[in-house]
DNA sequence: GTCCTGTATC
DNA sequence: GATACCGGAC
């Protein structure tokens, strides 16, 4: 696991254009199969259907070209900004032991992304070590779980609808609406087209907005049923054609759903605290993000592909306990060190200071 | 009163 | 960016 860890999404190509440099060049073509082979690597998967989406979408992966010529060598980095086409992110010149580290996997910050920021796997551990002594709401029910012992299809449509369920709602809430459904086998497409609004309305009650929900669940498994054959939809933009699923809950189903990791499930936790490490920015400037769509494509730039699922549980857990929106608990966190934001007035969220209005 | 792993609409 | 949608817990 702790081999190769920066290079699942990244594949390099070196040419060589001098045969002089007789050492090294051996060496490098040797790693490079290594390190091409890494790419394209899927997250592990214990159900092989996924009928209509691709797995290890390139629009993260970098390309890194060394060329060595002479005694110089010269690392560029490109990420592919569309089919054939490249964009350069970064290109300085490199010593040949650098490129020997890079092809070991020992140089963790090479490619030199612009966007990485320092210590972050140390910020990540600080954060891990803190999560496994406190404990976090998520922990105790991960309500996306619900039905784990069912048919892959049926399986499927109980993540779709725990996801829906799930905003603004308490897991345990959410959960015992799971329940109840499940009870009453309303947790089909199927079953759910043929039910009575009211019925499910009843049912999934007090989730957050269960009024809207029930109607969006009619909806959903309308949808279902006509374009999908009772299966819920197996890419992104076909969850997000769904009413009542975002770009949050769309990467949840992709992720628990699917298996299938096509972006990093970015909610409130995960916006704020990337923002108070100074881990996103608005593109080409050092601002903060302002929504959790601009932050995952910030944060998907750099943070590597391996982390793009357990960076969610890690980051709302430590997000419920010592990172909280009003008032983070700085004095108790062990990476304050490393935080930009620590033991800083939070200026940003919902900050309309009324106090000191009364006579 | 404020908080809740959000989404859709204005 | 602000607001409605929803109600319960603290």
């Amino acid at each position: 696991m702790l081999s190769l860890p920066l290079l699942r999404n990244i594949s390099a190509i070196v040419h060589v254009t001098s045969p002089k440099i007789t050492p090294s060049s051996s060496f490098i073509k040797m790693q490079t199969t290594r390190l091409s082979s890494a790419k394209g690597q899927t997250y592990p998967s214990d159900e092989r259907e996924n009928p209509g989406s691709e797995t290890a979408t390139d629009d993260c992966s970098k390309k890194v070209r060394v060329f060595v010529r002479r005694k110089r060598a010269t690392k560029t980095v490109l990420t592919t900004v569309e089919k054939g086409k490249h964009e350069i992110l970064d290109q300085k010149p490199c010593s040949l032991p650098e490129i020997e580290d890079f092809a070991y996997g020992k140089d963790s910050s090479f490619p030199p992304s612009t966007h990485t920021p320092a210590n972050w796997e140390k910020v990540l551990e600080g954060i891990r070590t803190m999560r496994s002594s406190e404990n976090a709401p998520v922990d105790s029910m991960g309500c996306e779980k619900a039905g784990s012992s069912l048919p892959p299809k049926e399986r499927r449509f109980a993540v779709l609808v725990s996801s829906l369920l799930s905003s603004q709602t308490k897991d345990h809430v959410t959960h015992g609406a799971i329940q109840r459904l499940l009870q009453n086998n309303l947790l089909t497409a199927e079953a759910i087209e043929q039910a009575d609004e009211g019925t499910i309305k009843d049912l999934i009650y007090p989730v957050g907005f269960y009024s809207r929900k029930a109607s969006n669940m009619k909806k959903i498994a309308k949808i279902c049923l006509s374009k999908y054959d009772g299966d819920i939809p197996s890419t992104l933009e076909g969850l997000l054609q769904l009413p009542g699923i975002g770009p949050k809950m769309a990467h949840l189903v992709m992720n628990v759903g699917w298996n299938n990791v096509q972006g990093i499930c970015v909610d409130t936790h995960v916006h704020r605290i990337c923002n108070r490490l100074g881990w996103v920015s608005r593109p080409g400037t050092k601002q903060k993000t302002s929504t959790p769509e601009e932050t995952r494509e910030s944060l998907q730039l750099w943070l590597p592909k391996e982390e793009w699922v357990p960076i969610n549980p890690l980051l709302v857990g430590f997000g419920q306990t010592i990172c909280t929106p009003l008032r983070p608990r700085c004095g108790i966190c062990t990476i304050s060190g490393f935080c930009p934001s620590a033991f800083k007035e939070t200026p940003s969220p919902s900050s309309t200071p009324k106090k000191s209005q009364r006579s």
